[in-house]
Formats: C-alpha cells, structure tokens, sequence
DNA sequence: TTATTGATTAAGTGTTGACTTAATTAAGTT
DNA sequence: AACTTAATTAAGTCAACACTTAATCAATAA
C-alpha cells in the first residue's frame, strides 16, 4: 500500500499523531482508540509496510516509534506540485510583461 | 471526502499534476488516460468537492484549473507532524544535556 | 428543428478496505 | 508445567471505491 493510501485513514493519521509526540507498546496506542486492538495492530501493520513507523521488540511488547522520512513522499509530492503551479505563474506573468512592452 | 482521501488515487493525483502545469478542458485531462471520460468525470467531481480543483463552464466546456490551497490541508498535517516530531527531539536532547551536567 | 459534440449523471459490478470475534504465537509468571 | 498477558494473524462481514456502459443534459452546428 502507497503512503497516500495509507495516510487516508484518519486513525492511522492519528496514529502518527501519537507517535510523533512519542514512541508507544502497541497496547497503549489501541488505548487512545475506541476501535479493537486487532484493529490497530492492522493498522499499525500497514504503517510499517508503508514505511511510516517502525517496530522494536521488547520481551512481548512492541515498541512503536515514527520514522519521520517515511512522511518525505507525501511532502515531496505536494511541494513538486506547487513547483510546477509556481512555475506555471512565472510562465504567465513573463508573458503579461511581454504584453506591455 | 476528505483530501487524504481525495488524493489517494494515483489517477486523481496525476490530475493535478496535470493542472499544476496547465488548465485543461475536461476532454483534454481525459485524453491523458486509458480510463473513460465518465470515470475521469468522477474523479474531477471528487476534485472539485474536496476543494483541490476548480471549473469554469466555457460554452459546452468545462475548464479545470488547479486550486493550490486546495492543497494547504495537507501540506499542514506533514508540516504539524514534523513539528511535534522536532519538539520531542528538543526535549529529548535537553534530557540528554541535563545528565551530563 | 434535428443532429452532433462535450461533459456529466445513473445504474450496476467487482474489488479493496476497515472492522469484528476467534484462534494463534510468544514471553513472562505462578 | 500450566496460566496469563501482549500482540498478531485468520476468517468473515459490510461499506466505500473505481470502473464500466447507457442515459441524460446543454450548447453549438447543419
């Protein structure tokens, strides 16, 4: 699964939220959810996949921390976009200038 | 639809590419891709409903131009992310500096 | 006015995604 | 060894999505 597909779900969105402000055991994630723990664990299972978080093992616990470049597709995507938006402005008043020449 | 969603689709995305570089008649952007002209309506409806694109009717046409704060949505979750990610690094760093004095 | 063109809406289909409960795996505990 | 705890995997259900063809709508052309 793509990063954007994986970020369309606003639980995992919120998920990187969490882990943004610090590493969590998979329990204490499902904890700030009112969904099932196997639900977020499929979650969290698809944000590893997509590189947006990583996994430790402690003894039976799994300690969940972002890893922030696996976020760098999203950004760059949107900051190409508005590269070429930027550049498409530039075209346009080069050409409006060429006009009052 | 929100625009995580929205943006999901690598065809939807492809779209504004397109329209970052230029505005297009509905026809034109349909022209890009093997899809058919209702499935591509679709997805410029789902566009123009999460805000990421506009249209200005022309005679029988329909001209769509990217909306570049369409984009502002998502570009403040990356960037918020980031933030809350460089503030716990700060704190963890402070952390560090306190044990060594 | 009839026909054509550009585009969208409608209706139906197959696929993917998120959730549930039950079962399993693995690591501690008693 | 038997039990508990943490987490995941399995299996099945329901809703949301993307696509198709057919039908409709609106504007221009014959």
């Amino acid at each position: 699964m793509d990063i954007f597909t994986a970020l369309s779900d606003s639980t995992r969105r919120m998920i990187v939220g969490l882990l943004a402000d610090a590493d969590q055991r998979a329990g204490d994630i499902a904890g700030h959810f009112e969904t099932s723990p196997p639900a977020i664990s499929q979650h969290l299972k698809i944000l590893r996949e997509s590189g947006v978080v990583r996994v430790e093992k402690r003894g039976r616990e799994r300690i969940y921390s972002l890893d922030p470049d696996g976020l760098a597709a999203m950004e760059a995507w949107v900051s190409e976009t508005k590269t070429l938006w930027n550049a498409r402005l530039d075209r346009l008043s080069e050409l409006l200038e060429g006009d009052e020449k």
